[in-house]
DNA sequence: TCTTTCACG
DNA sequence: ACGTACGTGAAAGAT
């Protein structure tokens, strides 16, 4: 038989503690639900770690305990409980009862008192008990038996209080902490204690004389001094001080430790009270299996045949695809709905009607869409080139918010209180069961999506105008979409007897790296390991630990590049890490997404994805191909025109991000410096080191330039400090002085926290916004991080915005000028074309000028361009 | 599925 | 006293 394990917990402490170091969230139904969350997921922790076999939740019971018998003023001129707290309390009690774990509370006595009579009782029957706090009082209960976990930093961590531990941290047994209190009192229980006497001399006078009564036996002994005459004076408030922090430890409980038995929650409560509370995160984590919830009936028919009559001016429209990959991946069917009927036509059919046909091309008939985007891409392989689009739901969620956007019509309808769609999953299923249903539940699915769309666009138009952001979605997003899904149905063209060359030599290479690995080691392992590395290096080399990673030693490049004087094996490491990367990413990876038909590669760009309003690109992701090192750049010699007789063309922004900062903070002295066309890190160099340009040399610029990128980042001189490998002092110096130098900077910074403060959320030049919840949290972390973002996102994502309209310009001037140069691809301040070589001269006249002139800044924007027969060559 | 590492702007 | 630079995606190993 195991010992049994008693868990008590504090209700109202942990509930307090929780809801205040928690950002106010609201559930549907706008109830808080923030104390009940983070008491949840440290419950849910709690009892994965501890394993408990008994417990119970103690909450205090009334107003007035026997505590103000002795003293009326006890916990007097309290704050009353926030409304948003009271709220939560009837749920958490809900929770507590479907984890199935006993309440308890007692007329005339606290949660503590609770706490401590079962502690004591349980030790007796030789019981290993935990209570859990957030109130640091109840440490006077620790013994051998029993360990007082107090939160810290809110509820994410937890502090283990045993007899041993007090000792060392107060020098103090726990039931001396009673007698510290007594002495120095306690503001939030409006305990007075003895006035002038705080924790340092509580502990002092302690450590001498053993109690407050022992201190007060003594006291002829001590010798005059203003803290005496405090002690003699306050003696009878130091006792009576004494007895309200004293725990009662035989309060009249009538539980019996059976009652107690913890045997798990009852999943089916439990899941319907995460459910109320709008837990999606803890119901995906959980392996429970969620029932789906109830839909309304709906009509809708299956058509064989297209009758011109059922196609409307206006009309929601949705094309089921089998999964994400709407390049390659199956078209199963289309629906479309004008409000009142529905209709399904399964996709071989579609693409086989003229009348649908020329509907779905016919700009002057409104489509209203899911996501667009990937539609237009499905239809595009049909050779089908929609037009009218007027209302993607995807990208009106993800500028009204785009922190909440999902891809699945789903999960954004029920953002907008809209139940009436199924989930993806839950119509495919998920995994190696993943499979397209029948054609019956396809199309009520998709169906059911094109309502959802048409019920949902004047709602998201609304709110959109509401912040002033219709303009953002409709005439940016939106024609955005259609240039990116011709951008990835176009493609770009890879040399795929270029990739498997570098291939073979990267392999050759890998190979003799490898084996010198191992002789330097003295034994074969696997280098991609970081554990397996990790032994090697640290324990077996007994080479030094630079930094530790939450499971073991961090080999990251940075360490190692540290190391590189200790041993010639780091050196190979590096290399081998290097050539490794390139093969498995960027050679292999690469390979593995070259369509057959056209030997080209088409990504999809993510529109409606990043918080700051970039795009991003996957499956391959072509935003990284390597450049900085030359190993990696040769990989850029794959990527060619898809004609003969055709050049690359690469036109990017310089310093776009320095600039929109210059803009938006008008700072005198960066406006300055792009006005006049300097070389800002340069510029920066000179100001911050208060020399003449001939004076900077290659270390200040490359300072200058470190603290550049730190104020995009949001500034901290710990990170400053961690790139440019130099102390913390020394980077908050470095800082102190660029703010001096560029003091618009520094205020720009300043108002801008302020104003995400005040308002909630932080915006770019064309109004997109990103809300930061965490701005005014208690937490220093979540607060700093939320901060930097304040500062950055404006700065990244207004660059964003400059770049996107530039595309939307391109595209525009590209038709008029009857070009045949396409567009390519975007890397956030970079845009690659094809064309034919005789376009090279009208591209280098036009792509500049429409770069620059696409949004207008205080300071000029520069544009650099580069063309040649390969993209390596386009530098 | 999560963690670590590393590629890009 | 707190402990990270901003924004991404892919591969590999560990779990």
């Amino acid at each position: 038989m195991t010992k049994e394990k008693l868990l008590l917990l504090d209700g109202n402490s942990l509930a307090y503690r929780a809801f205040f170091a928690l950002p106010l969230l609201t559930n549907d139904s706008g109830i808080h639900t923030n104390a009940v969350y983070g008491f949840t997921t440290m419950l849910q922790r709690i009892l994965e770690e501890e394993q408990p076999t008994k417990m119970l939740v103690a909450f205090d019971a009334g107003k007035t305990t026997f505590r103000h018998d002795t003293f009326t003023e006890y916990k007097g001129g309290r704050q009353k409980t926030p409304p948003e707290l009271s709220e939560q309390f009837p749920y958490l009690r809900k929770l507590i009862d479907a984890y199935g774990i006993k309440r308890y509370e007692l007329e005339m006595y606290e949660a503590d008192d609770i706490i401590g009579t079962l502690a004591k009782e349980a030790a007796t029957q030789d019981m290993d008990v935990i209570i859990v706090s957030g109130d640091r009082d109840l440490t006077q209960l620790a013994t051998e038996q029993v360990t007082v976990y107090i939160t810290k930093k809110g509820i994410t961590e937890i502090e283990k209080n045993t007899p041993a531990f007090i000792e060392e941290k107060y020098g103090l047994t726990p039931l001396q902490i009673i007698d510290m209190k007594g002495l120095m009192g306690d503001a939030s229980d409006n305990i007075p204690g003895v006035p002038g006497v705080g924790e340092k001399t509580a502990v002092k006078l302690l450590k001498e004389h053993g109690s407050v009564e022992a201190l007060y036996e003594a006291m002829d002994t001590l010798k005059a001094s203003k803290m005496k005459e405090k002690l003699v004076a306050n003696e009878g408030q130091a006792l009576m001080s004494k007895k309200l922090a004293t725990i009662f430890t035989d309060a009249p409980i009538e539980v019996t430790f059976t009652e107690l038995n913890y045997s798990g929650p009852n999943e089916e409560a439990l899941i319907d009270v995460w459910q109320e509370l709008g837990f999606k995160s803890l119901l995906e984590k959980s392996d429970f299996t969620i029932e789906e919830e109830e839909r309304a009936p709906f009509d809708f028919d299956i058509v064989q045949e297209v009758q011109p009559e059922f196609l409307k001016d206006v009309m929601a429209i949705h094309v089921e695809l089998e999964d994400e990959h709407y390049h390659t991946c199956r078209q199963l069917g289309i629906a479309f709905t004008d409000g009142t009927a529905t209709k399904y036509v399964p996709f071989d059919v579609a693409v086989k009607s003229d009348i649908l046909r020329r509907w779905l091309e016919d700009a002057t008939k409104v489509k209203y869409m899911a996501d667009s985007k990937a539609s237009q891409a499905a239809l595009n392989r049909e050779g089908i080139h929609l037009a009218g689009v007027d209302f993607d739901l995807l990208l009106a969620s993800y500028i009204n918010n785009p922190a909440l956007s999902g891809d699945d019509v789903a999960t954004l309808a029920k953002e907008l209180g809209y139940r009436d769609v199924q989930a993806n999953e839950s119509v495919y299923g998920k995994g190696a069961k993943r499979a397209v249903p029948d054609t019956d539940a396809l199309a009520e699915h998709a169906s059911r999506k094109a309502f959802a769309v048409w019920t949902l666009q004047p709602k998201l138009e609304e709110l959109l105008r509401e912040n002033e952001q219709y303009d953002l979605y409709k005439n940016l997003e939106l024609p955005l979409a259609a240039i990116l899904s011709e951008m990835e149905s176009e493609g770009i063209k890879v040399n795929r007897a270029t990739l498997e060359e570098m291939g073979q030599e990267l392999n050759d290479k890998l190979v003799i790296l490898e084996q010198a690995i191992y002789a330097e080691a003295g034994e074969a392992f696997n280098v991609n390991s970081p554990k397996q590395l990790g032994v090697i290096l640290f324990d077996k080399l007994g080479l030094p630990v630079i930094k530790k990673t939450k499971t073991g030693y961090s080999t990251a490049a940075d360490v190692l590049e540290k190391l590189k004087p200790e041993h010639a094996i780091i050196e190979h490491i590096l290399m081998y890490r290097q050539l490794g990367k390139l093969q498995s990413t960027y050679i292999e990876g690469l390979l593995k997404e070259i369509h057959e038909q056209d030997s080209k590669v088409h990504t999809r760009f993510q529109q409606a994805l990043t918080a700051t309003g970039r795009l991003s690109s996957t499956d391959p992701n072509l935003q990284n191909i390597p450049i900085r090192l030359e190993e990696g750049r040769k990989i850029r010699q794959a990527f060619v025109p898809s004609q003969k007789d055709w050049i690359l063309f690469s036109a990017d922004y310089s310093q776009i991000e320095l600039r929109v900062l210059a803009h938006m903070s008008e700072d005198p002295n960066l406006v300055e410096a792009f006005r006049e066309g300097m070389d800002v890190h340069t510029r920066t160099a000179m100001d911050v080191f208060h020399v003449s340009a001939e004076e900077v040399d290659s270390n200040m610029r490359r300072a200058a330039k470190a603290v550049n990128f730190g104020i995009v980042y949001g500034i901290s001189d710990y990170g400053l400090s961690q790139n440019l490998d130099i102390t913390r002092k020394e980077a908050a110096t470095f800082i102190d002085k660029y703010f001096a130098s560029f003091p618009g900077v520094k205020r720009y910074m300043d108002d801008i926290v302020q104003d995400a403060k005040f308002n909630g959320f932080v915006t770019t030049i064309l109004n997109r916004r990103r809300y930061l919840p965490d701005i005014t949290s208690s937490n220093f972390n979540l607060r700093s991080f939320a901060e930097r973002t304040a500062m950055n996102t404006p700065i990244q994502g207004s660059a964003a915005d400059i770049i996107k309209k530039a595309m939307i310009d391109m595209d525009a001037r590209l038709k008029k000028e009857n070009m045949q140069a396409k567009l390519l691809l975007q890397v956030h301040d970079e845009l690659i074309f094809e064309a034919p070589r005789e376009e090279l001269a009208l591209l280098e006249k036009i792509v500049p000028e429409v770069m620059e002139n696409a949004i207008e800044l205080t300071v000029p924007l520069k544009v650099d361009f580069n063309y040649g027969a390969t993209w390596y060559e386009a530098k």
